[in-house]
RNA sequence: GCGCGUUUAGCUCAGUUGGUUAGAGCGUCUCGUUUACACCGAGAAGGUCGGGGGUUCAAAUCCCUCAGCGCGCACCA
């Protein structure tokens, strides 16, 4: 072994041989068909580009688990795969060889486009997927899926045609947001917001209509069919159901004056112009006034024909016209600069469109007999309520719930080449519904695909083999085995962009949950807090760390000081800090290794010393603790109380113990818990771990080991003695630090009350040798001192009095035993008029009255022995 | 506007149902070249737990309120 763990040497020599192994594949873990499942499914990486933080977070967090849980004797299944993220894939495509070549998707077609796509796909999938081995993900390839791969693309089609045929999906015309960029329709939560200022302007469609209406796009009033105010507006309540016929810029307009609650007296004018056809809350009132629907703005983004010289203008053109113009009639009242939310698209920013469009729509509102009679939306909410399906943390649970109770029907086709096509087929009026083409000629299919997320919210059961594994309403193979999944570990921010669909595409499609927990971790953050972007250049590579530090290191960086559901910040110091924790561990181990002769013998742990007795407490209790942890997700304090034992108690104490104390036992303990050491660390650090466990020449892999049990032997051995001499220790060597007692001078005596003589003197040998600086060691009771001595420090340890012979700074000891006393004077107050107190006798538990009675004497022992 | 989160040491963060003197890592300072490790060891300094109020024998923890920061949803004519 060498002396500094270089991770690159080992690292990827382990993961061929664990990935050799067959472990990874649950169905050659030799256990009994009876031994419980546990499953993840991994979210699928977007193949948009490589591999980032998040994604290693996810890994690092999901591996700890699956590993943890093989170690306990599950039949442990963690399922890759990657998604094709339609419209991602398609614009970084289109970017691609716009800058390569600076033609469009028009100019090279359909065909050749796709054939650009998966040649950019398999370039991008091989390198992610290179990537994820690179973490040491436990992943079953085997059972590698991809979300537009053979299977998928039945599965997807067999879900459309069963929803089809339920009546929960049906075409209707709607306002969708359309992206005149990526030329798509956008789900309601694919479009993000962006404050800026827009101008709002104050006008009158003409010379003869009543009030002054203020919007803030102009080109869209070509398209009022009403003008709606508030019922309560006494400045207009008059007007309301009168018919306007007017010319606004040349255009005819037919304006009903409407009465709607939802309008702001407040803004504007409290006037509203009507454009049911491009504004979500608008199409709503023209359906509850039977309101004519006039399109003004087609997909391009440009103006219909019809509206005179406005006709196939852009929008923004449009507009400047009709400003014009009204400036020229004197109808522009004024314009006010406003702060706006305007609506992009959230994969290539162009500004969101609102039109009506004939598209694909999920019902969520529909009730499914196999349901229960209920709705996908009552039952996604269900589920929830009634904990089937829990979150942690806790609180995501109300965010999901809010969303849900005001989810709308889910628009699922999308207007983009790349992507699960619709299986539905034309031919004159008629409409076939299939998962194949019908055989007969002169059909045409729906030239539409679906929604990425369609197919991606199939995720947990169109891996396990659905439809195949599902006849007659029954599960079979890996799909009764596997399913509901136990966990979901995915990032909060797609919360509702995903899981909540897969919710409800698994109870549509098995009238089930697809796992019983939804873990969600946060966001990776740079070290100033800010979010990592490519633009900004302030992100780091998770495969440039892993070169630089290794990859145990950087899964700690993941695992350790960050809670579920909390964004976390990241630095290169940081992953550095646990590189050196990873040496250090390395370091022990070769010690041990080196020094230890090993082999596992039956020790009946007979001959303990108070160390001994010591490191095997609090080792089991460890293992009871990190069982606990893990249990409730706390991974990072497993991980600290891990490190702590490792290296404070374990490095620091034990092993400097185990060079000179020397018993029949100590190569044994020394074995026995690095062994189990190990294991506890494995799930986080697998790397490191494995190769120390191939280096003690064992035959099995440590990925399949069993892990540690708790010996009860040895959770309630009293292990105060040695906290004990563990105090008189570190006091000397801070009294060492501190004084500055010279090397030359050394200290000989230690005397101590009665009581403990005989302790210390038992022990006298550990304390003389843990870097105490003592040669020579008497032990005296303390009724022998004379406390005149100059020479004397006094150190008080709970009850115990030491002094030390020979202190050179007198000034320095007076100091910090001044400081002492009136931090004693004050805890003594405190407790005293704690303890006077009628309720707090009264009230309090017994042990803790006891405990604080117990303290006031101690601390008055002290003080009277400092102020000597 | 509604909702959620967050505010703890110089920095980054833990703190599990209220209960010893509030913890860790990094950083700072002092000392130390003892053959596992200088990617090390031994110590030290540093906190009125965002402000205010309340409940309780007891509050970083529970309640109210105010403020800063972040996020989600809605509005966006």
């Amino acid at each position: 072994m060498d002396k500094t763990y270089n991770p690159q040497n080992y690292e990827d020599k382990i993961y061929q041989k664990w990935e050799k192994s067959g472990f990874f594949n649950p169905d050659n873990l030799n256990l009994s068909k009876n031994a419980p499942t546990y499953t993840i499914i991994l979210p699928p990486p977007n193949i948009t580009a490589k591999l980032h933080l998040g994604h290693s977070a996810m890994l690092a967090i999901e591996d700890l688990m699956i590993r943890y849980h093989r170690m306990k004797g599950y039949q442990t299944l963690w399922l890759p795969g990657t998604d094709h993220a339609a419209i991602a894939t398609q614009n970084a495509v289109e970017k691609k060889i716009f800058k390569e070549r600076g033609i469009t998707r028009h100019d090279l077609g359909k065909e050749k486009l796709l054939e650009e796509i998966w040649k950019f796909l398999k370039q991008t999938q091989a390198t992610i997927l290179r990537q994820t081995r690179k973490m040491g993900a436990s992943l079953d390839w085997s059972r590698e899926a991809f979300t537009l791969d053979e299977q998928r693309k039945k599965a997807v089609a067999q879900m459309f045609v069963d929803m089809y045929e339920a009546g929960i999906i049906y075409k209707g015309e709607r306002i969708v947001n359309w992206c005149p960029r990526c030329h798509s329709t956008l789900a309601d939560d694919e479009i993000e917001y962006k404050e800026q200022k827009a101008i709002l302007y104050f006008f009158k469609y003409s010379k003869d209509f009543p009030f002054i209406i203020a919007t803030t796009r102009p080109e869209t009033k070509l398209g009022d069919t009403a003008v709606a105010v508030n019922p309560k507006d006494k400045r207009y309540k008059k007007y309301i159901g009168k018919i306007y016929k007017i010319n606004f810029c040349e255009i005819p307009l037919k304006l009903k004056i409407i009465a709607n609650r939802e309008v702001d007296m407040n803004f504007g004018t409290g006037v509203l112009g009507v454009t049911p056809a491009h504004s979500m809350a608008d199409w709503k009132m023209a359906e509850e006034n039977n309101l004519e629907i006039k399109k003004v703005i087609n997909e391009e983004g440009k103006i219909y024909k019809g509206f005179n010289e406005f006709s196939n203008k852009t929008t923004t053109q449009a507009r400047e016209i009709i400003i014009k113009k009204l400036k020229e009639q004197n109808l522009l009242e004024k314009q006010e600069e406003i702060n706006n939310n305007l609506s992009i698209c959230y994969r290539c920013g162009a500004s969101i469109e609102p039109l009506p469009s004939k598209q694909w729509f999920i019902s969520v509102d529909k009730k499914i007999k196999k349901l229960g009679n209920k709705s996908l939306k009552e039952k996604a909410i269900e589920v929830a309520e009634k904990e089937e399906i829990k979150f942690i943390p806790e609180r995501f649970k109300k965010r999901y719930l809010d969303w849900m109770e005001n989810l709308r029907d889910w628009c699922i086709s999308r207007q983009i080449w790349f992507g699960h096509e619709i299986p539905v087929y034309y031919r004159k009026q008629e409409i076939y519904v299939g998962v194949k083409k019908p055989e007969s000629k002169n059909w045409t299919q729906d030239p539409d695909t679906l929604d990425t997320w369609f197919s991606s919210g199939m995720w947990t059961f169109s891996t396990l083999g659905w439809p195949d594994n599902f006849k007659k309403n029954k599960k079979s193979g890996d799909l009764l085995k596997f399913h509901p999944t136990q966990i979901l570990e995915t990032g909060y921010e797609i919360l509702t962009l995903w899981v909540s669909r897969m919710i409800m595409m698994s109870l549509f499609a098995l009238q089930e949950i697809p796992f019983e927990n939804v873990y969600l971790h946060g966001m990776i953050l740079d070290k100033n807090g800010k979010k990592m972007s490519k633009s900004k250049g302030n992100g780091i590579d998770p495969i440039n760390m892993i070169e630089k530090f290794g990859a145990d290191a950087v899964r700690l960086s993941m695992l350790i000081g960050s809670t579920p559901g909390n964004d976390s910040r990241l630095s290169e110091e940081k992953i550095e800090g646990f590189k050196k924790f990873i040496n250090k561990l390395w370091n022990i181990a070769r010690y041990i290794l080196s020094n230890v002769k090993c082999q596992m013998l039956n020790v009946k742990y007979q001959n303990l010393t108070l160390a001994d007795e010591w490191i095997l407490n609090k080792f089991n209790n460890l293992i009871k603790k990190i069982n606990d942890d893990l249990k409730k997700y706390n991974f990072s304090q497993a991980g600290e109380k891990l490190r702590k034992f490792t290296w404070d108690d374990f490095a620091d104490w034990y092993l400097e113990i185990s060079k000179f104390e020397k018993n029949e036992e100590k190569n044994e303990i020394l074995f026995y818990i690095l062994k189990n050491l190990l294991k506890l660390w494995h799930p986080f650090i697998p790397f490191v771990t494995e190769i120390i466990w191939q280096e003690i020449k064992t035959n099995n892999l440590l990925m399949i080991e069993k892990w540690p049990t708790v010996s009860n032997k040895f959770t309630n051995i009293n292990i105060d003695n040695f906290e004990i001499i563990k105090n008189i220790i570190s006091a000397i060597r801070n009294a060492r630090s501190e004084n500055k007692i010279e090397p030359s001078k050394k200290i000989k005596t230690i005397i101590c009350t009665e009581k403990y003589v005989a302790l210390i003197e038992k022990n006298k040998e550990l304390i003389k040798n843990l870097k105490t600086n003592i040669n020579e060691l008497e032990i005296k009771k303390s009724c022998d001192v004379k406390t005149q001595d100059d020479r004397v420090i006094r150190i008080i340890i709970d009850d115990i009095e030491i002094y030390l012979i020979d202190a050179k700074d007198k000034e320095k000891e007076q100091a910090r035993i001044n400081k002492k006393i009136i931090e004693l004077e004050k805890l003594i107050f405190n407790l005293k008029r704690k303890l006077l107190n009628k309720e707090f006798i009264n009230k309090a538990p017994a042990n803790i009255v006891e405990n604080e009675k117990e303290k006031l004497k101690l601390y008055q022992t002290e003080l009277k022995n400092l102020k000597l």
